[in-house]
Order: structure tokens, then C-alpha cells, then sequence
DNA sequence: ATGATAATAGAACAATCGTTCTGTGTCAAT
DNA sequence: ATTGACACAGAACGATTGTTCTATTATCAT
């Protein structure tokens, strides 16, 4: 099969992949890649089994491989970016499953103050909060103090426990009674456009 | 059938599909839940095709929907953390979809300087940036300076055009000749564990 | 205890699934 | 001109699909 109809059809599959969440069946492909043959289809998933942009799971089904990720991952900037005839070859990668391990546990809370400021969380920016991770001293923690929840840095010094924000404007907050820790802050996400 | 059972069901299709990036079909669900007829699969589908789990698309084939998202969305801080029971109400989505409108001309750059730190983007941070749009001033681009890639603020003040960074260490670039611009940031990304 | 309601079992159905087969046409190399 | 490799058409196969039916069991309020 010619390269340039290979990459034609698997945009097509990867374009059917994003609408609809799903893989299309051999009749769907047929229609898609205006064939009238199941046997083409066949071999042309055999070849992306090959080159594992589609994988068979254990009932036989096929199911995306990492190959067919929505995003196309580049090195450092300095790198630069590659000729669009290389783009096959780039690593993909889904920012779900990088940004998130425990699903389940996983919230997403959009935040509005600046006491986070000189840690890279600016107003609006949105924080992945895992509420099944204990904390250890340095992480960023949602937390509860006098009834509101607060973003800061969790400080923990010879068993002396404090949260310190990332903004020289608010103090550093000393917990008199217990502390109320919601969750571990396991990412950023920024959203420009 | 009981809330409980189905929250339990439910859970069970979600682990599926993370796991597999596709939906069960109604037999694999019988095993799943451990039934032996369609029938009550077959029920339990209707419903959570009322209360918009999963869709049926135009090839009458089950897809997942909005609320099968593995992200929960919660509101600002200050309205702290839902109760567990309360947690099926809540709003879900997808970092993928999220982040990116052209899955297909979007790239994760990992940026390695600290040019940008008053903006936010810190060393080790990863840039999204779609290359089809047009950069108009402010926005933060994917620029070629002396043959050497960087991430600067895009500013065109009377059809003069600079690029400027977020560090008062660096100084403002008024590219001579001509400017080289890979794409926009359209967001940022930063992960802690 | 009785009856109403819901959940499950089990069977059946046409339609579609993935797979495999043969046959036809095309193209390039020899 | 002949060959071989390849892409595609078309047909066939059993297996599985989603759907619908009736029958049985479990649940719960009265």
C-alpha cells in the first residue's frame, strides 16, 4: 500500500477515533475510505497492529494503541519542530492518563486568589487535586482553615505543621486546632484561548 | 433497580473503559456484573443512556458521553469539597478535549528556561501550542530567533512587532529580518507527582 | 400473608461482526 | 512478454451483536 493512502486513512480513522470515541468496525472503515471490501480493511489494520497505532485486547477487539494519543509530544523547545513529513514518528500522548492517575480520586478546582502567585498558580488557573494521597512537607495542599478552603504549600518541620503560601502579601498560617487536608494539588492547567 | 447497585455497575463500565478506550459490549458486561442475561443489561443501558452516561450514535452504537469524563469538575475553592454521596452530580470532562481545539496541529513542548516565570510557565512546565492560529498581540508564541527557538509574549504595537518576555532578567527582542513564528500557546500544563 | 413491582433468567431473532477464501485488475521489475 | 507482488472486489463462514419476547425470582409496602 502507497505511504501517502496509508496516512490519508489512518487521519481518517484518528478523525473517526476523536468524534466518536470509538473504533469503526470493517463496514464503517469500507464506507470511510470509500472501499467495497472487508479484505483491504483487514490487511490495512494489520498493518496498524504492526506499527501499533491499534492493538487487539483480550476478547479480540480492537482498541487505540498509544500511538493514537491527541497529542503530539515534542522534546525540549530548543529542539525545534520537525518537518511535517517526520510528524509520524513523534511520540503521542493522552493528557488525561499523563496528568492523572487516580481518576476516581481526582477533582478539578479552578482557582481565584494570588496566594499561590510565586509557585506558577495564577487566578483561573485550574489545579488536579488527588484526595487519596497523604501529604508529605512541601507539597501543595487544598485545605480547610476557619470554615475556608485555601490553597497553600504543606510545611511539615519536626512535627510542627504550617501552611505557607507562595505570595509574600498573606502570612504563613499556624494551625491551633486540627487541620482539614481535602487533597494533594498534582498538577496545573492553564487554559490561554 | 437499587442506586447502589447501579453507582456499583456504573463504576464497573467506567474501570472498563479506562482500562479498554471502549465501551463493553452487553455481553462482557454480564460478566462484568455477573449476570447471565442481556435483558437487565440491556435495562441498564436504557438508563444510563436516560441520565446521559453513555449515547447511542447515529450507527446506533454505544458511545461514551459527557459524563463518563474522567475528570470531576468541581467550582471554585471557596465552595469546598462535595460529600461523596454527592459526588455522581457533578460535572466531568476531558483534559484532552479541554485543552485542545485542533487535536490534529496542537503539540506539548516541555519548556526548559525561566523567560516566562512571571507569566506563570516555570522550567519543566509543558506548553500546548496549536499552529494554525494567527498570533495576534499578547498572545504567548513559539518563536525563531537567530536560528534558535524560544517562547516569548507576541507584541504588535503600529504594525511593530517585539517579542517580549516574562522575566525582567531578559531583554525585549525587535527581530530584524525576518520572524519565524511556530504556533500560539493555547495552554499550559504542570505536573507535580 | 398477599399482591404489586422490579430484576433477572433464558431463549429466540435478524443483523452485523471479524475472518478467510477465491478471483480480478494493476503496476513494476525482469 | 512474463512474472510476481500487491490492492481490491466479492462471497462465504461461524460467532457475536443488540433487541425483544416470555417466564421466573426477588423485593417491598400494605
Amino acid at each position: 500500500m502507497n505511504q501517502t493512502v496509508f496516512n490519508q486513512r489512518l487521519q481518517k480513522l484518528i478523525k473517526f477515533y476523536i468524534d466518536k470515541k470509538r473504533l469503526p468496525s470493517y463496514s464503517e472503515m469500507c464506507e470511510i475510505f470509500n472501499l467495497k471490501s472487508k479484505n483491504t480493511i483487514y490487511s490495512f489494520c494489520q498493518k496498524l497492529i504492526e506499527k501499533d497505532y491499534i492493538r487487539k485486547d483480550e476478547q479480540g477487539k480492537l482498541i487505540p494503541s498509544d500511538k493514537l494519543k491527541p497529542v503530539k509530544l515534542l522534546g525540549y523547545i530548543q529542539a525545534g519542530f520537525p518537518n511535517t513529513t517526520e510528524e509520524e514518528t513523534l511520540d503521542t500522548l493522552s493528557l488525561d492518563e499523563f496528568l492523572i492517575k487516580n481518576p476516581q480520586a481526582t477533582f478539578m478546582l479552578k482557582i481565584s486568589g494570588d496566594s499561590m502567585q510565586e509557585a506558577g498558580i495564577l487566578p483561573g488557573d485550574y489545579v488536579l487535586v488527588d484526595r487519596t494521597i497523604t501529604p508529605t512537607s512541601g507539597m501543595i495542599v487544598i485545605a480547610q482553615v476557619d470554615n475556608k478552603w485555601t490553597i497553600k504549600y504543606f510545611i511539615k518541620d519536626r512535627n510542627k505543621i504550617c501552611l505557607k503560601p507562595a505570595n509574600k502579601k498573606y502570612p504563613v498560617i499556624y494551625p491551633k486546632e486540627e487541620l482539614i487536608i481535602a487533597g494533594v494539588v498534582t498538577g496545573v492547567v492553564r487554559k490561554y484561548l
